[in-house]
DNA sequence: TAGTGTGAATGTTTTCACAGCA
DNA sequence: TGCTGTGAAAACATTCACACTA
């Protein structure tokens, strides 16, 4: 099998959610023209990101939303749901543990914060707990990620935690650079991050012509 | 000047965030080395992208931690403040409105949501108005860039007003592509789109050695 | 015949080696 | 001498044209 471009995985996601929109409005087949117009990019690129997994289409016809969606989510490990613990549960981390679309990815199996005051509160039925239970829950509850929403200061410390106790990758959401060892994943998902890419047009004029043109 | 890969637009605000960092720690002076490390790319990587827009170090020396800091901030047009409004005040537009370093960059110039109930509450000086207020306020407040922080299913509808009154660009935190005409900036910033960086390594196992290694 | 699947061409980004300057 | 700045090479990603097949 080919190399994967890593741009092409995150396409596929766009691709899933728009395959699990048709579905929802009883639409059973597509083709990649199609797709490529609601993911905002060409028919090429659509097949040619499909093509380095296999080929889940039919010639002259085009793709039926049904197998092409669970074709996708067994690429991308969303067949199955993964168990995440969440440390911080300040506004963010609540605020993420709502979120739709979450629980269908990950099962919540632990929720961490060291302010004793938020211990007696429950999210999603569960009841925060103190930071000096997260080794045995990790170890006993199958969690594979932890993710982080607590303060920048205290990203590494937890993170460091997190290690030790085995986890397999961090969702971090603190904008820190975070130093793991290489067979723990780390994603930053973080919002100033997030405001990297923003400044494709906040950048200053000069520039910005440049770029965007 | 050269084109400039998008790529190394976000290495900057890595960039800028380490060497803030090593303001605050009291450092002046640093390298290409010391940053890469930090930002965790190569020297190369470093010495490039900061030479797409000019030469800020001193050969044989290094650069200094203050006058790099100062150009980062002016390449990236975060010497000033931008004006923004936020529509949907849910917990996730709570959490942003009051994350940490948000007031750096952005000056809070309006709250909607178009749940009555929500219009009497505050949040950082600001009371939450009605979205009948938005288009006025857009054009008297010098509003440039618009938050959605609203369910997918209503992030289109809110899109065409905030482009209707003028916005210059949307931070998109919904998980919804949006159709807007090309002048007006997007950037999906949503969780979803976030886990679909996840996907490296949640991503089936077949296919994940190939990507990862 | 219509639309997929893919090798080859083109375009972009990263890596590298070294020229250039304090 | 030491570290920056940059053209050129290598690696990587996208676009394209067309072979293929239901």
């Amino acid at each position: 099998m080919a190399k994967v471009p890593s741009a092409a995985i995150s396409r596929l996601v766009t691709y899933l959610r728009i395959l699990e929109d048709l579905e929802a409005r009883g639409i059973n087949r597509t083709s990649s023209e199609q797709l490529a117009e609601e993911a905002q990019v060409t028919a090429f690129q659509v097949r040619k990101d499909l093509s380095y997994f296999g080929s889940y289409g039919t010639r002259g016809v085009g793709y039926t939303v049904q197998v092409l969606r669970r074709e996708l989510r067994q690429i991308l490990g969303l067949n199955r749901r993964w168990g995440l613990c969440i440390v911080g549960m300040g506004r963010l981390g609540q605020a993420i543990a709502d979120y739709p679309g979450f629980s269908e990815i990950f099962e919540l199996r632990g929720l961490f914060d060291r302010d004793p005051s938020k211990i007696t509160t429950t999210f999603r039925g569960l009841q925060v707990e103190s930071m000096d239970n997260l080794p045995r829950a990790i170890a006993e509850r199958r969690i594979e990620f932890g993710l982080l929403a607590v303060p920048a200061d205290s990203a590494q410390a937890v993170a460091d935690r997190l290690v030790e106790s085995g986890i397999k990758g961090i969702l971090n959401f603190a904008p820190a650079v975070l130093e793991v060892p290489k067979e723990v994943a780390v994603e930053n998902v973080d919002f100033l991050t997030g405001l990297s890419r923003l400044s494709f047009f906040v950048l200053n004029p000069k520039w910005r012509e440049e770029m965007i043109g």
